[in-house]
DNA sequence: AAAAAAC
């Protein structure tokens, strides 16, 4: 993760001992001080009263969207708003002191005993099993009786109530007019802006006095612009996965339309969107030869993004790209699958910026969103796309979870253009009033199928719900499967699916070897796997799984650090930077990198635990082989797992003979060019300390020092394997013995 | 079934 990231997230500290200790205050702080900091900001120029009752007269406006109380799948798990349960009313005093104000802000909502939130089932963030519970299975289902429940509600959610149209909200006074606004004047025209001519870089972004944006940018900057999917394919001559383009694109064939007796009020605008500013942003006269014979020219792209990414090397579109640019283009709603690293990024996010350019609501509010179901995936997106939107005038901003609010707060009443976001943390600022969708005029789901499993639907459904029904929307996924075809069916209309393989295991770099071993050869096997040279992600099924093997792995000599949603956003973000920058070169993880997540030189995959399904095992796999580059995935099979396996790999279109090995075996030593873990030396800077590393020297020598064992000493076949301190021994996984050498 | 997604 870029260095900006870190900035933005939780304070750097200096190890993860002083990240635990710092937590408990941090949260204190954010409980109080910190929540009051963003009441009396929020609340400032509001006046209670008032607004609720005149936002309530107009409200009809937008209540008499049929289509919306049709295509809405039932009540969402987080649809009560303004309800938060009996553990919340601690924070009755708070509100007291805030004079009645009803205005919700996080953590501060407005009591049960409210009669318009009664009916409303309670947060899902308060009781951890919502996603077992009987209503929120079934939330996306379109027969749900409840679903009526939802539809009187329609609207008039309590907290949208207070600003239901731009110039009720009290944010946006300060900039009633566009020549107030300072952002935009600074750049209107491109021929203004100094990088054109020094194409280095730095210099380049201080012309632009946009506030509190601006610091991010000279990180990146200096960074470079790490889009991950091309820098190392700069040329599409090096990227041999186009030759199993196949480009077989067709029209999706879902029922859908007027048979559900919905009509888009396409005719009318005005009514969903707000009056788009014309453009600010002139297109620059002077890109004709650069744009010449370029790829994405010839696709429709503008020449000042085709510029852009020409800078970088990226003068090719991929498959995907071509198969889906133009459609998006055009304003259809697009369902594009392309195989892991292979370009879906730009895919949407390409036609997104065309569609932005250069205008913007008179509110600000956003006018498009890109959904995506992890914080390191959205901060990936948002880098990916950030300088093309700057050069196209786009506003970008990252909304997700374990970031400070007030940036996200900020960021949105100034007006932002383009959101990328998590779900959770988007609903959070929609809830507070801090985020309004009423304008989205493209909603884009990444990972679309992982967006509509079980977990996510209700919340994707809550956000597309809030935008209007008019609009674009794109899903993008390496797989798309049935569960698309709810989201497909309630929200798309007339989709085109563009398909450049066949969601099967078609990267043509990518090698698949199946090792069934004996139970007690896991751990030592997975060392000498990770253990070879280069880039090496090892998955695991659980967090502390993660944890335990990362531990095991640096007994052995190992370096590796293990990466799950169970850390502090600042410990992932740093894990993640290290494995980026070769620091760590072994990444232990949980499905959380599963999906979407680039690093560069990924060369091989280990499935530690195997895949739940054949679509995790194709993510997984996906982390390599990337862009064309070559790669293997390895999945440790245990006797008893082998017939599933077979099952699996055969759905994903895997085709592997099983192999039985013991560790030592020339097949491994295949896989790892030889290295052993055991004594091998360390050969980059040592990572921090991570959480559960107990067992350690403190001294600067934790690896390849007293860790490390001498090899072929046999340890892993007798009691409990070798004495290292790792937590969690009696923690079982799945069937108990997946690496537990009893 | 786990993980992920707000504090």
């Amino acid at each position: 993760m870029s260095q900006h990231h870190q900035d933005q997230f939780v304070p750097a500290d200096g190890n993860e001992a002083a990240d635990r200790e710092k937590k408990p205050r941090h949260k204190k702080f954010q409980s109080q001080s910190y929540g009051e900091r963003m009441a009396a900001e929020l609340d400032a120029p509001t006046t209670p009263g008032t607004d609720r009752s005149s936002a309530r007269a107009e409200r009809p406006a937008q209540v008499e969207r049929p289509a919306q109380v049709e295509r809405r799948g039932g009540p969402s798990q987080y649809s009560d708003r303004g309800s938060r349960g009996p553990d919340r009313r601690d924070n009755d005093r708070r509100d007291d002191r805030r004079g009645g104000n009803d205005r919700p802000v996080r953590g501060y909502r407005a009591e049960p005993a409210r009669t318009e939130t009664s009916s409303y089932p309670k947060s899902s963030y308060d009781k951890p099993s919502y996603a077992k519970s009987p209503v929120d299975k079934g939330a996306y289902r379109n027969d749900r009786p409840e679903r009526t429940d939802r539809d009187s509600r329609g609207f008039d959610r309590p907290e949208r109530t207070s600003y239901p149209r731009s110039t009720d909200r009290p944010e946006r006074t300060s900039y009633p007019s566009s020549t107030d606004r300072p952002e935009r004047t600074s750049y209107p025209r491109s021929n203004d802006r100094p990088e054109r001519s020094s194409y280095q870089g730095n210099n380049e972004r201080t012309s632009y006095p946009r506030s509190s944006d601006r610091p991010e940018r000279t990180d990146r900057d200096s960074r470079g612009f790490d889009r991950p999917e091309r820098t190392s394919y700069p040329r599409s001559s090096d990227r041999p996965e186009r030759n199993s383009y196949q480009g077989n694109s067709s029209s999706y064939q879902g029922n859908r339309g007027n048979d559900r007796g919905y009509q888009r009020n396409d005719s009318d605008p005005d009514r969903n969107y707000e009056r788009v500013r014309p453009a600010q942003v002139e297109m620059p006269a002077d890109l004709g030869e650069v744009a010449e014979g370029n790829g994405f020219a010839a696709i429709g792209i503008a020449p000042r993004l085709v510029q852009r990414m020409a800078r970088d090397g990226i003068t090719a579109p991929f498959p995907i790209q071509e198969a889906t640019v133009p459609d998006a283009l055009a304003g259809k709603d697009v369902l594009g699958r392309g195989q892991t690293g292979s370009g879906k990024t730009l895919a949407f996010g390409l036609p997104v910026l065309m569609r932005l350019a250069g205008g913007h609501t008179e509110s600000r509010r956003p006018r498009a969103m890109v959904l995506v179901p992890t914080r390191e995936l959205a901060m990936q997106v948002h880098d990916a796309l950030e300088p093309l939107a700057h050069v196209m005038g786009v506003s970008i901003k990252l909304i997700a979870g374990g970031l400070p609010y007030p940036k996200q707060i900020e960021s949105l009443r100034r007006g932002v253009d383009l959101l990328i976001a998590t779900p959770g943390r988007l609903i959070d600022l929609c809830e507070q009033g801090a985020a309004d969708l009423g304008a989205v005029e493209v909603a884009v789901l990444d990972e679309a199928d992982h967006m509509c499993d079980m977990g996510f639907m209700p919340a994707v459904t809550t956000l597309l719900d809030m935008t209007p029904t008019s609009g674009q929307r794109l899903l993008f996924s390496a797989t798309l499967d049935n569960d698309v075809d709810k989201i497909v069916k309630t929200y798309l209309k007339d989709p085109v699916t563009h398909s450049t393989e066949s969601g099967q295991a078609s990267v043509s770099t990518m090698e698949h070897h199946l090792l069934v071993i004996e139970p007690a050869h896991k751990q030592s096997l997975t060392a000498e796997l990770a253990s070879r040279d280069g880039r090496t992600i090892v998955f695991v099924r659980t967090k502390l799984g993660a944890d335990r093997v990362a531990t095991q792995l640096r007994d052995r000599g190992v370096m590796a650090a293990a990466l799950h949603g169970g850390l502090t956003q600042g410990a992932r973000n740093r894990t993640l930077d290290q494995f980026k920058d070769g620091s760590v070169p072994v990444l232990v993880a949980t499905d959380v990198a599963a999906r979407g997540i680039h690093v560069d030189d990924v060369g091989l995959v280990v499935q530690a635990d195997p895949a739940a399904d054949h679509k995790d095992y194709l993510h997984r796999a996906g982390r390599t082989a990337r862009a064309g580059g070559k790669g293997a995935v390895v999945t440790l099979v245990l006797p008893h797992q082998r017939r599933g396996m077979m099952r699996l790999a055969e759905s994903a279109g895997v085709v592997t003979e099983p192999v039985r090995v013991r560790p030592g075996d020339e097949n491994v030593a295949e896989l790892t060019g030889g290295t052993q873990p055991s004594g091998y030396p360390v050969k980059l800077p040592a990572p921090k300390p991570q959480r559960g590393s107990g067992g350690f020297n403190k001294g600067g020598k934790r690896f390849g020092g007293g860790g490390s064992r001498p090899s072929g000493r046999g340890y892993e076949g007798r009691g409990n394997s070798g004495g290292s301190s790792y937590r969690g021994r009696t923690e079982r996984t799945g069937n108990g013995r997946t690496f537990e050498p009893r």
